[in-house]
Order: C-alpha cells, then structure tokens, then sequence
DNA sequence: GTCATTCTATAACGATCGTTCGAGAAGTCT
DNA sequence: AGACTTCTCGAACGATCGTTATAGAATGAC
C-alpha cells in the first residue's frame, strides 16, 4: 500500500473535468483559477498530481484522444472500404461534435488555435497530430486504389485534403452552434464529391 | 488645421500592423506589448489613436472584412449564378487564404476561437458576422432556386451550411499549412457536391 | 513670444497570470 | 505511540496583463 495522505479527488474526475475546460476554451484562455475551480481542489494539489499547466494540457488531449476523439482513427482504419470509412468517419464526427454533454466541436482542432509565441510548440504538437490523421487517411485512399475501390489516377492526397477540410469545417460549424442535423447534411452533402468511375 | 502636437505615426499603417497581429494570434492572445512593438508606438499612442485593446481589434475586424476579407461577400454578391458565385468565392478563399505576405486563413473565422469568459463578447461578435454571410449565401440559393438554377426541391440551408462549411475547413487547412494547391483541390472536390438536376 | 492644445515617453497602476513555499493534516509503517 | 511520507490549504512569489497618471515635447493660434 502506498504510504502518506491519500488524495482527496479522483484524478480521473479531475482529468475529465480539465478536458472539458481546455476543449470549450482553448489552452491559453483557460487559466489555472477556473481549473482550481472546476477540479474543485487547490493549486498545488493540481501541480502534484499533473505537473504544471502545459503537462496537464497534454495529458488532457491524449486521454481525449483516446476517448471522444477516437471514433476517427477508428472509422478510418476499421472501415471495409475507404468509402465506408470516410462516410462513417463524418458521421460519427456529426454526432460527437455536437453531444449536449460535451463542448462542441473537435478538442484537437479548436483547443491550441490562438496561441501566443511562447506556446507555439503546443499549438506545433496539435498540428502534427492533425497532419498524422490526415496522412492515415491519405494511406486509406492509396489503399483503397491499390484495392481497385478507386481509379488509378486519383488524387490521394488532394482527397485526404478535402476530407480533412471538411472535418475541421464540421467542428467550426458546431463551434458556431450548427446542430446534430446540419453537421449530417455536411456529411451527406461531402460525401457527394466522392470520385465517380 | 488641427492644433496641438501632430501624430508621430501612419495611422492607417498602425492598423493594418494590428490587423497582422490579430490575424495571426488571435484577439486574447494578441498582448498590448507585442502591439506596442509591431506598432512600433507607445502604448498611451495606442490608446489615443484606438481606444483600448478591444475597440481596437473591432477596428482592426472591421478594416479587415473592407479589404482582405470582402471578396467573399462580393463574391457571392456579384456571382451571375449562385453556382458561378460560389465557385468563384472558394477559388478565391483558396487566393486569400495563402498569400504569403498575410497570414494564413481568415482573420474572421480564426482570431476569436480560444477566448475567456471575459471576451465571450467577441467570440459571439465575429459568430454574428460568420452568420450574416451564411445567411447572404443561403439567400442567393434560395434565389438559385426561385430562378430555376436549382432544383424547388434544394435544400438551400444545407447548401449554404456545407460551403460555409468548407470555407471554414480551408481556412483551417491553410492555418495547418496548406498551400494554395491543396485549397484550390479543395475548392475544386467541394464543387463536385453541386446539386445534380 | 506666449498660450493652448495634442501627442509622446517613462513609469507606474491594480489585477491576474502560472507557480511554489511553508505549515499542518492524514494516512502507512515499525 | 512515534517516525515517515504524502497530500492539502492559505499565502505569497515574480512576471505579465491591460490601462493610465504625469511630465515634457511639438505644433497652431494670438
């Protein structure tokens, strides 16, 4: 058994509750008074338990990562065509984008946006993980020509981008207070750009 | 002639200098000491000048959507088809959105993303902006539709919502460092969700 | 030349930023 | 019980935030 006084909160309640923070606020805008408030404990007890702010924020994105932000390497990688992972992947971006009990919109799209020089290296980190989904994506299509799902002749990165944007477009849409609804229409309607044979 | 001690700078050159500013880092992450420097103007000569920091950066908005930033209205505006007005408003987003000699993206969508609680104000003033020109685009399908270039049928809010979308992805894109290439692909795939007769 | 006016530069304001020190509380271990 | 360890709480740290008071410089008006 672990000696010494025991913590008096959950840290994965705390974690949770600083995800929700960083993701409706962003990195910068949020400051150590709202999660001392929001954690419900005090500074140092925060300090102990993550490390300093940046450390925090870093956890907070790779758990998120792991959890609400999953569905999209999973839709990717699990889909049985490229189609039907790109369809499923705006799909499941409709619906998590716009959960009532979360924040609206992708923690990794919005959360390190407006960042002072001192952070840039946050902001760096969110845009290399953004740029490996995009290249997982991109491998999907090559893939998907490979398999003769698409023509020889197609554009796989240029569709890796195009689909990339229309994420990110889906989460500034919610941002904006788009509904469940108009992110589906977004999704239906992109799916409408899908090379035709 | 105006008495008193004449201004030491281009006030014209002082706003375009905040407007880079803005654009690049966002409002809340934009500090007056940077201003200060880039100004390059003390900050009592700011606050003459401008007013304080956030009479400043409407301003600084306000510039921005009559110059950098009105080709989309105009666009969609002066558009003799809504098809015709749209492709033209995304070929030239793709323009805007990566010139090398401004920021990437649109100072619109990105300079308020990450905000505090104390400038909710903002956010939700350049949301407004956002959503007047979403209007203006759902008007013109609208009118697509009374003219016989869209079906009666068209879902002109969904319409409107997806390329706002789009727009907002390739800004989003072009932050993540896209080059006018990708936007202009992106552009081009986005066309191909046009309404089939 | 002198006054009135307007701008500039220095320096400081109070508030808040992220972070940490120090004292005491709450446990386990021997 | 007492030693040891770990966490909590309140207070404070220096730095930076946006903003402004004050004093002096530069002009037009008379």
């Amino acid at each position: 058994m672990r000696t010494g006084r025991p913590r008096s909160f959950d840290r994965d309640e705390a974690l949770e509750a600083a995800i929700a923070l960083f993701w409706r606020h962003g990195y910068e805008a949020t400051s150590m008074a709202q999660l001392k408030e929001a954690l419900g404990i005090g500074a140092p007890s925060i300090y102990a338990a993550f490390g300093d702010k940046r450390t925090l924020f870093l956890e907070a994105l790779d758990r998120y990562l792991h959890t609400d932000g999953a569905f999209a390497a999973r839709a990717v990688a699990e889909g049985p065509t490229a189609r039907a992972g790109v369809e499923r992947l705006l799909h499941e971006a409709a619906a998590a984008y716009t959960r009532p009990d979360r924040p609206p919109g992708c923690m990794l799209i919005t959360a390190a946006t407006n960042c002072s020089p001192q952070s840039a290296d946050i902001q760096e980190h969110l845009r290399d993980v953004r740029a490996a989904g995009a290249r997982a994506l991109e491998a999907k299509f090559a893939d998907a020509v490979q398999a003769g799902e698409l023509p020889g002749d197609s554009d796989v990165h240029g569709l890796a981008s195009y689909y990339e944007a229309v994420i990110q477009g889906m989460s500034a849409r919610a941002r904006d207070g788009a509904t469940l609804d108009d992110l589906e229409g977004i999704a239906r309607t992109a799916m409408r750009a899908w090379p035709t044979a």
